[in-house]
RNA sequence: GCGAGAGUGGCGGAAUUGGCAGACGCACUAGACUUAGGAUCUAGCGGGCAACCGUGGGGGUUCGAGUCCCCCCUCUCGCACCA
C-alpha cells in the first residue's frame, strides 16, 4: 500500500471491478427483499457537471446502503433522450440530432461510470430507442379506443422560441419552462391526454403519498384544484332560445347577485349582440384584452375592464333582471367561462361593482365591527328569501337542491386542472401513430406496424416548420382501413410522455412482448426511493402518476402510485446562482476528478448540508473532503501492520476506561449512522459522526506499545470507520479495507450492528444548574441514586458559591442528564 | 393577496421527547517541523476585561425554550382575477 493517497489509480481499479464482476447487476430471482432506488434520469444535453452530481450521489449512498441492509437493490440509470436541445443542436451546428444525442450519452455515461455510481448498467434505457417508443405508441392506441387521447382545435399555449405547443403545467409564469420565452396563445389542432378524467383520483391519492415532501404534495393539489359548487343557467330577457349557464362555488349568495359577467372570447357574446354599433364595441374590447402583456395582466390592483351588454339577464332565485357585462376578470378556460357576480360576497365583484356603480347586495349578516368590503366569511343568511336565517353552509346545500328539484341546475365540481397538450410541432421526438384519411378520418395505425419509426433522412433547418411534415415517405401512407392515400400525423408527443413510464422500462428493459413485462413489474414497482429536483412537483411527477393509472386500468401494472417516497434534493449553487452551463458557473467534474479524486466530490456535496437543501459549493470545503479521506488513508497506511496481529481475547469488562470510551463511540456511531441514513437521509451528519469517531480513534492510537487489547478495540473502530464510509466514497473504502487483508469484497459485508453492552455507560457527567443556568459539572456512576447524585450536586464546590445564603425551593432531576437547584425567590 | 418553508458564530451547518447552544467541516490566530509551505502536526477560536449577554424582533407558558403558544419583521419557493 502506498503511502500516499492517489484516487485517480484506486478509483479506476475499483470502477473496472465491478464493471467486469457486474457487481450492481440484480434480478427477480433473490431471496431478499426488493428495494428499488431511483433518480430522476437526465437529459443528455452534453456534459454533467458537478451541479448534476449531487443527486446521484445521493442515490447512490442510499443503493449501496441498502445492498449491504441485505435487500436486492435495483438501481439503474437511462436518458430523457429525446427533445429540443437535440433539435437546436442541429440547426447551430449541422450535427444530426440522433448523432448529437448518441454522443453524449456516451460521453455522460463514461462520467457516471467514473464518478462510481453503482448502476446495473445492463438496465440502461434511451427513450429515442424505437424499442422504446414503441410501447409508447401502443399505448397511445389504446388510450384512443379508451377515449383518454382525443384530438381537438383549442386555445394552446405556443413558445414562439421553441416553435412549440405547450402544456399549462410547462408555463411557469406566462413564460416556457425551459427558453422563458413569453407564451402566446395560438388556436391550433392537436392531440390531448384526458388527465382529468383522474383529477379526483390523483387529488385524493395525495394523502396517501405519505413518503414525499409536505410541499409537493400541497403543490399537487393546488395545481389539480378541485372546488365545489353548482351550475345553472341565467335565461337571457326576450331570448327564448338562449341561456348563459354560470359556475359558482357559492349558490347560496344567489340573491345578492346584481349582474352577470361572461369572459370576452364567449362563444355566446356574439349571439348576444344585437345593437348597431355593438359588435364593434365588442371587438374593440376584445382586442384591448387580448393585447394585454403577461405583465399587465399580473400587474397588481389591476383595474377590472369591462363592457356592458344591451342585453339583459334573469336571476332564477328571484326573477329580478339585471345587467349583463363581458369583463376580463373572467376566465374562458375556467368553470362554465360566465359567473354571476356577487359584490357582497366576492371581492373580485365588489371591486368592479364600484368602478361601474352597480349595486352591492349583502347575504351574509357581518360580524359586529367589520369595516371590510366584500365579506368571505361564515354567517346568518339575510336578504335571501328561503335561504334566511340559514348559515353559509346550510344555504349553499339548500339552494342546489332547489335548483336541481326544479330542472334548473345541478351540483358541479370543477378543476383547475386541465387536460394535458401532448402536440409537439417538433421533430425529435416520438412519432404519434396516426393517420389522416380522406375517406376514412383519422384513423390508428397498425398494431402490427409499430413502431412508426422517427426518419433519420431530414434536413433541420429550424425554419419553417418540423422536417417531418416535408418529409415525403413518412407523410404519405396508405390508409390502415380502406388502403387509399392517407397522411401521417407529423406532430411528436411530449417528451414527458416518455419519462411518464421509464422506471417501468427498467424492471424488464428489453422485454419484446409489450411495454412490461407483468412479473417483473409486480416485483419491482412500486418505485421505493425516487430522488429528483422540486421542479418537477407539478409536471413530470404529475404526469407519470396519472401515466401509472391509465397502465394500471389498462391491465399492465397493479401499482396505483408509482413512487412510494420522494425526495426532493436542492441546487446546487454558486456565486448566487444555480449551476448550470448557461450561467457559466460550472464546476467540471472532470477537474474535480483530476484533483482529487471522485471520492471527494462525492464526500463534500453528502457533507455540506442535508440533501433537501440547496448546497453551496465551495472549493474550501473539496479541499476540507480531501483532507479528511487523506487522513483515513495515512493513517491506515502507517498502522495497518500494527493492526494485522491476530485478534486476542477480550472481555468488556477488562478494558481501561479510554478503549471502554472509544468502543462506545464505535458503537454510538454505528447507530447514529445507521439512522441517519435510514430515517432522515441526513447524510452530512452522518459524516460528521464518522469524522468524529475517526478523530477520536487517532487520539486513542497515540500511545505507543500497543496492547493486544487496543489494537484490537481501534481494529474495531477503523474497520466500522471504513465499512460506514462504503456507500459515501466507495473506492478508498475498498482499497483501504482490502489493505487491512480484507479478501470479502466491502459490497458484500453486511451493514454492521451495534452492541448495546457496548454502549453501556460506566459514568455519567450531570449537568447541575442552579435557576436554570449551568453552574457546575459532576460525574457520578452510571447506576447512582437520585438521592446521590442530589447531594453530590449540592456538594460541589462551584455550585455552592451560587447557593450560599439561599433557600432551596425545589430540586429537579433529569435522568441521566441534569440537575437543576431552584432557589426561593 | 393565498399556500408552504426558512431565519442559529466570519461561513456551510449540528442540537431524539423542552434539558450543557454552536457537533463536524471551512476560514482565521498562535506555535512546532521545515531551505520553503498554499503540505503536515499541536493549541485556540460566539460576544464581553468581568458580572454577564447571546439562536430575526416583542410578549407568554415552564424549574428550564433554538425547540411549545401569541403578535410582528425579513427572506426563499409555489400559485396568482379559478368565480
Amino acid at each position: 500500500m502506498e503511502e500516499r493517497y492517489h484516487p485517480q489509480k484506486i478509483e479506476e481499479k475499483w470502477q473496472k471491478i465491478w464493471e467486469e464482476k457486474k457487481t450492481f447487476r440484480v434480478t427477480e430471482s433473490s431471496s431478499r427483499p426488493k428495494y428499488y432506488v431511483l433518480e430522476m434520469f437526465p437529459y443528455p444535453s452534453g456534459r454533467i457537471h458537478m451541479g448534476h452530481v449531487r443527486v446521484y450521489a445521493i442515490g447512490d449512498v442510499l443503493a449501496r446502503y441498502k445492498r449491504m441492509r441485505g435487500y436486492n437493490v435495483l438501481h439503474p440509470m437511462g436518458w430523457d433522450a429525446f427533445g429540443l436541445p437535440a433539435e437546436n443542436a442541429a440547426i447551430e451546428r449541422g450535427v444530426h440530432p440522433a448523432k448529437w444525442t448518441m454522443e453524449n450519452i456516451a460521453y455522460m455515461r463514461d462520467q457516471l461510470k467514473k464518478m462510481g455510481i453503482s448502476y446495473d448498467w445492463d438496465r440502461e434505457i434511451a427513450t429515442c430507442d424505437p424499442e422504446y417508443y414503441r410501447w409508447e405508441q401502443l399505448i397511445f392506441i389504446r388510450m384512443l379506443e379508451r377515449g383518454l387521447a382525443y384530438r381537438k382545435r383549442s386555445t394552446v399555449n405556443w413558445c414562439p422560441s421553441c416553435q412549440t405547443v405547450l402544456a399549462n403545467e410547462q408555463v411557469e409564469g406566462g413564460r416556457c419552462w425551459r427558453c422563458e420565452s413569453e407564451v402566446t396563445k395560438r388556436d391550433i389542432d392537436g392531440w390531448f391526454f384526458k388527465i382529468t378524467a383522474y383529477a379526483e383520483e390523483l387529488l385524493d391519492w395525495c394523502d396517501r403519498l405519505i413518503g414525499w415532501p409536505e410541499r409537493v404534495v400541497t403543490m399537487q393539489k393546488n395545481w389539480i384544484g378541485r372546488s365545489e359548487g353548482a351550475e345553472f343557467d341565467l335565461p337571457v330577457v326576450g331570448r327564448p332560445d338562449l341561456k348563459i349557464r354560470v359556475f359558482t362555488t357559492r349558490p347560496d349568495t344567489a340573491f345578492g347577485m346584481t349582474y352577470a359577467v361572461l369572459a370576452p372570447e364567449h362563444p355566446l357574446v356574439d349571439r348576444l349582440v344585437v345593437e348597431p354599433g355593438e359588435q364593434t364595441e365588442v371587438e374593440r374590447f376584445r382586442a384591448e384584452v387580448l393585447k394585454q402583456s403577461e405583465q399587465e395582466r399580473i400587474a397588481e390592483d389591476r383595474p377590472k375592464r369591462g363592457l356592458r351588454l344591451s342585453a339583459r339577464v334573469v336571476n332564477p332565485f328571484n326573477a329580478v333582471e339585471i345587467p349583463l357585462f363581458i369583463a376580463d376578470y373572467v376566465l374562458m378556460s375556467y368553470g362554465t367561462g360566465a359567473i354571476m357576480a356577487v359584490p357582497g360576497e366576492d371581492q373580485r365583484d365588489w371591486d368592479f361593482a364600484k368602478a361601474h356603480g352597480l349595486d352591492i347586495i349583502e347575504t351574509v349578516s357581518r360580524p359586529s365591527g367589520w369595516t371590510g368590503e366584500a365579506y368571505t366569511g361564515d354567517g346568518i343568511k339575510i336578504n335571501s328569501g328561503f335561504l334566511d336565517g340559514l348559515t353559509v353552509a346550510e344555504a349553499k346545500r339548500r339552494a342546489t337542491d332547489w335548483l336541481v328539484e326544479r330542472g334548473l341546475g345541478e351540483a358541479k365540481i370543477n378543476y383547475r386542472l386541465r387536460d394535458w397538450g401532448i402536440s409537439r410541432q417538433r421533430y425529435w421526438g416520438a412519432p404519434i401513430p396516426v393517420i389522416y384519411c380522406d375517406a376514412c378520418g383519422m384513423v390508428p395505425e397498425k398494431e402490427e406496424n409499430l413502431p412508426v419509426v422517427l426518419p433519420r433522412d431530414v434536413q433541420i433547418s429550424g425554419k419553417g416548420g418540423s422536417p417531418l411534415a416535408s418529409h415525403p415517405t413518412f407523410v404519405s401512407v396508405a390508409c390502415p382501413r380502406c388502403g387509399g392515400r392517407a397522411r401521417r400525423e407529423t406532430d411528436t408527443m411530449d417528451t414527458f410522455v416518455e419519462s411518464s413510464w421509464y422506471f417501468l422500462r427498467y424492471c424488464s428493459p428489453s422485454y419484446n412482448g409489450g411495454m412490461v413485462e407483468r412479473n417483473a413489474a409486480d416485483y419491482w414497482m412500486p418505485v421505493d426511493q425516487y430522488i429528483g429536483g422540486i421542479e418537477h412537483a407539478v409536471l413530470h411527477l404529475l404526469y407519470a402518476r396519472f401515466y401509472t393509472k391509465v397502465l394500471r386500468d389498462l391491465g399492465l401494472v397493479k401499482v396505483d402510485e408509482p413512487f412510494k417516497a420522494l425526495l426532493s434534493q436542492g441546487m446546487v449553487v454558486k456565486d448566487g446562482a444555480k449551476m448550470s452551463k448557461s450561467k457559466g458557473n460550472v464546476v467540471s467534474d472532470d477537474v474535480i476528478r483530476e484533483r482529487y479524486g471522485a471520492d471527494t466530490g462525492r464526500l463534500f456535496e453528502l457533507f455540506a448540508g442535508p440533501p433537501e437543501k440547496d448546497l453551496e459549493w465551495s472549493d474550501q470545503g473539496v479541499e476540507g473532503a480531501y483532507r479528511f479521506l487523506t487522513r483515513v488513508w495515512r493513517f491506515v497506511s502507517q498502522h495497518r501492520e500494527a493492526l494485522a496481529a491476530p485478534p486476542s481475547g477480550w472481555s468488556e469488562k477488562q478494558l481501561s476506561h479510554e478503549l471502554r470510551n472509544l468502543r462506545r463511540l464505535t458503537h454510538r456511531t454505528i447507530k447514529r449512522v445507521t439512522e441517519d441514513i435510514e430515517l432522515r437521509f441526513h447524510f452530512n451528519t452522518a459524516i460528521a459522526a464518522i469524522m468524529e469517531l475517526f478523530n477520536a480513534m487517532v487520539a486513542g492510537a497515540k500511545e505507543e506499545a500497543a496492547s493486544s487489547q487496543e489494537v484490537s478495540v481501534i481494529k474495531e473502530a477503523l474497520e466500522s470507520i471504513i465499512i460506514l464510509l462504503f456507500p459515501f466514497v466507495p473506492h478508498i473504502a475498498s482499497e483501504l479495507w482490502e489493505s487491512l487483508g480484507q479478501e470479502t469484497p466491502l459490497e458484500e459485508i453486511p451493514w454492521p450492528t451495534y452492541s448495546e453492552e457496548a454502549l453501556e455507560e460506566e459514568n455519567l457527567l450531570i449537568v447541575v444548574q442552579v435557576d436554570g443556568r449551568v453552574r457546575g459539572r459532576i460525574t457520578v456512576p452510571a447506576d447512582a441514586s437520585s438521592q446521590f447524585i442530589e447531594e453530590e450536586a449540592l456538594a460541589d464546590p462551584k455550585v455552592k458559591g451560587f447557593l450560599a445564603g439561599k433557600e432551596i425551593q425545589k430540586v429537579i432531576q433529569v435522568p441521566r442528564r441534569l440537575v437543576n437547584i431552584v432557589l426561593e425567590g
